[in-house]
DNA sequence: GTCGATCCATGCCGTCAGGTTATCGATCGC
DNA sequence: GCGATCGATAACCTGACGGCATGGATCGAC
């Protein structure tokens, strides 16, 4: 009984372990609750583990269960990545995806992509706008994407920095704090401050632009990298925030892949921006 | 036809992607050929793709075999992991393991393991010795491992950094450069150098003894990290190679890791190492 | 306390995925 | 051309996985 664990009693566990409760989870996967039942069986007495503390009434996960959580979901992605990139590789129409959000790429993309052109190796780059880029790279949804330092988990990822700037507080323009030349966090300490990371009071905002619209109308104040800032609705203003930490947009791909057209694309782009003669590793 | 690849469909592939032979590849998986041929169509069905070349003589990886290979292998290695770390999560007497090269700690690991003793939520460090040390942290047989950089290679890990030494040539006491203060790569372009990157022509060695004593024996010259040539046989020299990228010897562990007793350790090799102030990132 | 509702576990059974053996067809060395 | 080699195919078999019915434990209502 040494034989790897299978796919699918991963995504059977990882089922009961977001609905901590079986016969939902069963619904959920389209099977019936005793199969489910039978498979959690199985998995515990094969890794000789409780995973579930089933009380007649609820469900909770084992602390062993916690770190199973954590690492199927992580090897699940492994595995959907494996099955989307070969089907990639064997695409007629061979290409890249980069990952962004809307408006994120500071004005560099358009010489990125060109200084990718120009590469050998490379290949034509489409470009794709999705808000959990981090997750676009581990399922292999995506090849590479902009993200932001140190505001995502960049774990598991290469990195190529391309541009570090301050972040800037986003105010209406008839705000008080809106004439000054530079704020510090805790100047900022009463306002509903949307954009840090945790959740937020406020109201959620989807966009970038959702965002500035609430901060027009005085509903929350926006705490962002300053090349998403630029141009401004003429109603808002922008001040440093000068004791927050800089952000860094950086392009990131999976570590360990090894396409040639992945590493020319990250050669372009570190030649294309400002930040573009130190190499990010590991 | 949308679920994930089973781990026993990726492990069938794995195996005549090794051998390129699917009589060989099902005798080492313990079943038939006719099975075998028959998982692998069905996975080629489902990518939709061609894995295999079959020239009726020879079998030979198509492009996306080769992802397949690649991508197949990290996902059977987090599924290997997520099973252990399951296991070693619900253990009776929790513990770390951390893997190492005997003697490649530069004489740290006393002071770290009892740095760590005295951080909160710390376990008992269990040492393994083995060369292949990133790959125990991958597959989930170690939790952190000493590497050198840029030795390595450390994508999809996280390190802290403890200490930066040149490069040592060791020579026999009576070679003509052991007399020199300090070596370029160039002075060694004739001898038959063991230690750096990429296979040697000379001898093997397993261990650093049996370096050492091949070293002494004239058959080989060493190009090693300082912290390994201390102290040394009588009968060797140790010149410093100037021109040589020096090596960072490290603690790394899995970049997804969120076990607190880890974090204790990182910590405690950080406050107990010279290179102790900054964090290794992504 | 009793009754009903809820929910996971168990028992039993059917089906098909994945295994087996036998054999075919193609290719290569001699 | 002949035998050897090797992957694909055919026909069949078995057990793992899933379905249904039901049991047993717990909790809330009254």
């Amino acid at each position: 009984m040494d034989r790897p664990l299978e796919t699918r009693e991963l995504v059977h566990f990882l089922a009961v372990a977001d609905e901590l409760h079986f016969s939902r989870a069963a619904a959920r996967l389209g099977i019936a609750q005793p199969a489910l039942s039978k498979t959690i069986q199985k998995l515990e007495r094969r890794l000789g583990a409780a995973l579930f503390e089933r009380n007649s009434r609820t469900v909770t996960l084992t602390p062993a269960g916690q770190v199973l959580a954590r690492e199927a979901r992580h090897a699940l992605d492994a595995v959907d990545a494996a099955a989307r990139r070969t089907r990639r590789a064997d695409a007629s129409d061979p290409h890249l995806i980069l990952a962004m959000k809307a408006g994120g790429d500071a004005g560099l993309l358009p010489a990125i992509l060109a200084a990718c052109d120009r590469e050998p190796s490379s290949l034509p780059v489409r470009v794709i706008f999705h808000t959990d880029r981090v997750r676009l790279l581990r399922d292999g949804r995506a090849d590479a994407a902009l993200l932001y330092s140190p505001a995502e988990d960049l774990s598991g990822l290469d990195t190529e920095p391309l541009l570090t700037e301050p972040l800037m507080a986003v105010l209406p323009a008839s705000h008080p704090l809106a004439a000054r030349a530079s704020l510090r966090t805790a100047d900022l300490r009463d306002e509903n401050v949307h954009g840090r990371r945790g959740p937020s009071t406020g109201p959620e905002a989807g966009s970038l632009t959702e965002l500035l619209q609430l901060v027009a109308l005085g509903q929350t104040v926006a705490v962002v990298p300053r090349f998403v800032t630029t141009p401004l609705r003429h109603d808002l203003a922008s001040v440093p925030v000068t004791d927050a930490q800089p952000v860094t947009l950086l392009l990131a791909w999976p570590a360990h892949s090894t396409s040639p057209a992945v590493a020319a694309l990250a050669r372009a782009a570190g030649a294309a921006s400002p930040g573009g003669e130190a190499a990010g590793a590991t």
